[in-house]
DNA sequence: TCGAGCATGTAACAAGTTACATGATTTC
DNA sequence: GAAATCATGTAACTTGTTACATGCTCGA
């Protein structure tokens, strides 16, 4: 993750270790974190695999900076256009780096996570109105409230997820197409 | 984590560990995930620390049953009330077990982590409309359309967070008059 | 009787955090 | 000249996953 983190990054232009914390903070740093121990030992893998260069820059604050390689940036390109997974924000990541990615499979990927999304939904809304039903029928149904406001939470989220995405979907033909038309 | 997991559910009574994981995946199993190999483990320390006893049924199967301590719930409880934070979907875990907490301190934790989501709120706002305006004055602002996307999808994200925890805010409120009218 | 599922557990590994160490530079 | 912040790094620790091992039971 980190390294992925880390190649994404440098994608837009070497950086040193330092500065790219600080990116990734104004950045994904909403949804993904990284520490220093996890970041150096981070870049020194990358180097030593070869998909990133270690420059030393010899000024006075002895930074080093980090340049994807083109094996780097082949690595990083096979991570993006795998399938959009929901698992543990990953997803997210990877639609910040949607930029970098060829416009085909960008909507492929787009169009079919919000198909999964959609049958999620479908599925989640089918067992919430069962358990809505078993629920009308307990007297202490008070005592399940925070339970069940969380399972709406889920429901509330999902939904909005797939709004986001048709939406960026939509975005995105239109945006071709005006571009065609110049 | 897994351990407060472990209190939460058997504070609804006593399981095994096999019944545990299957009642974690079906009720927090949305945004939390556990497998034996953490399970197992975490339920032999528990039972070391005294948070929890151990009864061997020696039934067919020959199944462990797990049950808190009144100093497991204590634990249990001490975290339940510590104030809610929005790291790592923390906060819904705690949502989830709120039927347990007192009803003032429920109030208190929710109206704050509300307050708080608002000022985030406000300020990704403020953030976003500077980084929309500095965006419109460049040529090749569609290379930068999906980090912006995302951007856009941590407002949603907090928008939604809040007017859900607007509605159970007030639902709560409304149930504790109807109650008291009773 | 055979396979799915019940039931418990461990060892090796993965991934990251925290706390510490060190030193230079910029800013007030 | 002191404090903040730039800049890089490591070692110990935390937390969890994956893959394996083992054996029992229940229904088709």
């Amino acid at each position: 993750m980190v390294e992925i983190v880390i190649l994404g990054l440098l994608m837009q232009g070497k950086m040193s270790g330092y500065d790219i914390k600080k990116v990734a903070e104004q950045s994904v740093g909403l949804f993904i974190k990284m520490s220093y121990g996890s970041l150096y030992p981070a870049l020194k893998r990358l180097a030593g695999e070869g998909d990133v260069i270690e420059e030393d820059t010899n000024d006075a604050k002895n930074r080093k900076l980090y340049a994807v390689t083109e094996q780097g940036g082949r690595r990083f390109l096979a991570w993006l256009g795998e399938p959009l997974q929901t698992n543990k924000r990953e997803h997210l990541l990877k639609i910040f780096f949607y930029d970098h990615l060829d416009e085909p499979t960008r909507k492929r990927n787009l169009t079919n996570l919000e198909q999964t999304l959609q049958r999620s939904i479908a599925e989640m809304e089918a067992v919430q109105s069962v358990v809505e039903k078993e629920l009308d029928q307990l007297e202490d149904k008070d005592d399940y409230y925070y339970r069940v406001s969380v399972m709406h939470y889920g429901l509330q989220f999902f939904r909005m997820e797939r709004e986001w995405l048709t939406q960026i979907i939509a975005k995105e033909a239109f945006k071709n197409e005006s571009n065609r038309r110049l």
